[in-house]
DNA sequence: CGTTTTTGACCCGCGC
DNA sequence: GCGCGGGTCAAAAACG
């Protein structure tokens, strides 16, 4: 989990331009306050990552550590689940796929550990508009249920695909019991259909040249 | 009118 | 066997 190419130029203290026109000034102080409002704003989805990638990994280290309830103040006690019953095979071994995290809080798996585990466990965002939306992972989700689990507070929804009418996969979705901000989504089952959705309206313009068309 | 959300009921494994 | 905790169903409502 490093910090990439995160530039934290925090001047606050302003090299004071002393041109004695209160204008400038004000102006300058218009800029510096945007920039760190910008600033501001990178550092908390920065910090909605981390506390993202520390939930995801505290969740796993449970799942894996087994059934040792050594919960000091966190709450988020949930032993795993050995047995392997339930109608899907979970076996989440080694699910420790690798999820890049870019400086937005989007961090996105791979989805080629399908063969060994269906499940993917888990994959965190910091986005409180998340939660007004129905999840813009690309994929149309149906709500089938919720319910308030005693660990946390704020109630789990369960969702399902909606987009094909086979499709077994599934999604959790619940927000952290500290961070009201940190949403935390299991997703179980490999979809069996192309991707509808494009990322929605934010495709971050990084979109591979056509090569069809040069012209 | 079709689809999705809501929400309580139901079910089922598990521990006691 | 029973209660508890969590996952799912399904009827009604809401939304377009
Ligand atoms: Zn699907």
């Amino acid at each position: 989990m490093e910090s990439p190419s995160i530039c934290l130029d925090l001047t606050i203290g302003c090299p004071r331009s002393s041109s004695g026109s209160t204008k400038s000034t004000s102006c300058h102080v218009k800029a510096e306050l945007g920039r760190m409002a910008e600033e501001n704003r990178r550092l908390t989805a920065m910090l909605s990552a981390m506390c993202a990638g520390y939930d995801s990994l505290k969740s796993q280290m449970l799942d894996l550590m087994g059934s040792t309830g050594a919960s000091s103040s966190d709450g988020a006690v949930r032993s795993a689940s050995p047995p392997p019953r339930k109608r899907k095979s979970e076996r989440p071994d080694t699910t420790d796929a690798a999820q890049s995290v870019s400086s937005d809080g989007s961090c996105k798996r791979a989805k080629e550990d399908a063969r060994k585990s269906k499940i993917s466990r888990l994959c965190v965002r910091a986005d409180p508009s998340e939660g007004l939306f129905v999840f813009r992972d690309g994929y149309l989700w149906r709500k089938y249920g919720q319910k308030v689990t005693k660990d946390n507070p704020c109630p789990r929804a369960y969702f399902r695909c909606s987009f094909a009418p086979v499709c077994p996969v599934k999604k959790k979705v619940q927000r952290s019991a500290e961070d009201q901000f940190v949403l935390v989504a299991t997703y179980e089952g490999e979809h069996n259909h192309p991707q509808p959705l494009r990322m929605e309206t934010q495709i971050k313009g990084q979109e591979d040249k056509k090569t069809s068309v040069p012209h």
